[in-house]
DNA sequence: CTAGGTGCAAACTGTTTGCAACCCT
DNA sequence: AGGGTTGCAAACAGTTTGCACCTAG
């Protein structure tokens, strides 16, 4: 199945929820699909700030966001920087975690399928009825460790 | 070796810095020994500012904390609850974890040895030389699932 | 005595909200 | 035509900073 991109689950799930379609949305949902990691709300403003773009106020991406959000087409990812970050959620894709490197702010995706199989497990074993999980390495990455 | 608690410890690691003392650091430090799991600085103000306490001023908590993280004395930990937490690092202690009920925010600890083996021997095989790791299960907890 | 520690208040920064204009449907 | 969508600017909330006073050593 998943014939389209995630932006066209997206246009349908935002159809189906009853939502009309803007330009703003538009705009960012492009960015985001073309991202493979997260960025945050203020990145998603410069970039489509730019070039040929239309640009799209700050209050519309954290607006736009919180919407995908709740519509778990995009998830927060949470990596001590002290900005939120965003990325689109793919179903059926590998599920990724994030490394941050401290010193110079670069955020890089992983996976791991152990891993995967250690939280899937623990899941069930804890008092709470798990419905994410984040995972995030901090350390130095190759160039700042040169430096 | 560790003879003594976690604030013997801190009070030594700061002396050796070269920190005199004082008592809103003092205040700040027993607070957060007696806490098992992660607090917000707003929270530790607070409670700092009731009962027979001297109370501390905001500024002087974010110093405090901010001392003691890079003395890695205290951690940050990430709940996606867009306030930073604070808890103190114990040697030798377990490693652990947080589960957040992202219905009523509590936030709990957790342990689970498979999972750091898992993180161990994922952070040899990474780009990144790997200082810390932090896991964050989000979900409903009992009592806001029964509601 | 004197450098570090602290409180207060103002400044910052990322995020949210109120409201009027806009434009899909 | 009407309600969701957007932009602008003001409001917020948590955090940081400047500066004067205080205090441990």
């Amino acid at each position: 199945m998943s014939t389209g991109t995630w932006v066209d689950r997206a246009e349908a799930t935002l159809a189906a929820a009853g939502r009309r379609r803007g330009g703003a949305r538009r705009e960012v949902l492009q960015l985001l699909d073309g991202e493979r990691c997260a960025l945050t709300a203020m990145e998603i403003e410069e970039a489509l700030r730019g070039e040929q773009r239309r640009g799209v106020s700050r209050a519309s991406v954290y607006r736009i966001l919180d919407e995908l959000e709740q519509l778990r087409l995009v998830q927060r990812v949470e990596t001590g920087q002290a900005m939120i970050r965003y990325e689109r959620v793919c179903e059926g894709e590998e599920h990724h975690h994030h490394l941050v490197c401290d010193s110079c702010g670069l955020v890089r995706p992983f996976t791991d399928p152990g891993l995967e199989q250690a939280i899937t497990r623990l899941s069930k074993e804890v008092p709470l009825a798990v419905s994410e999980h984040e995972i995030v390495l901090h350390g130095a990455c190759r160039d700042c460790r040169d430096s």
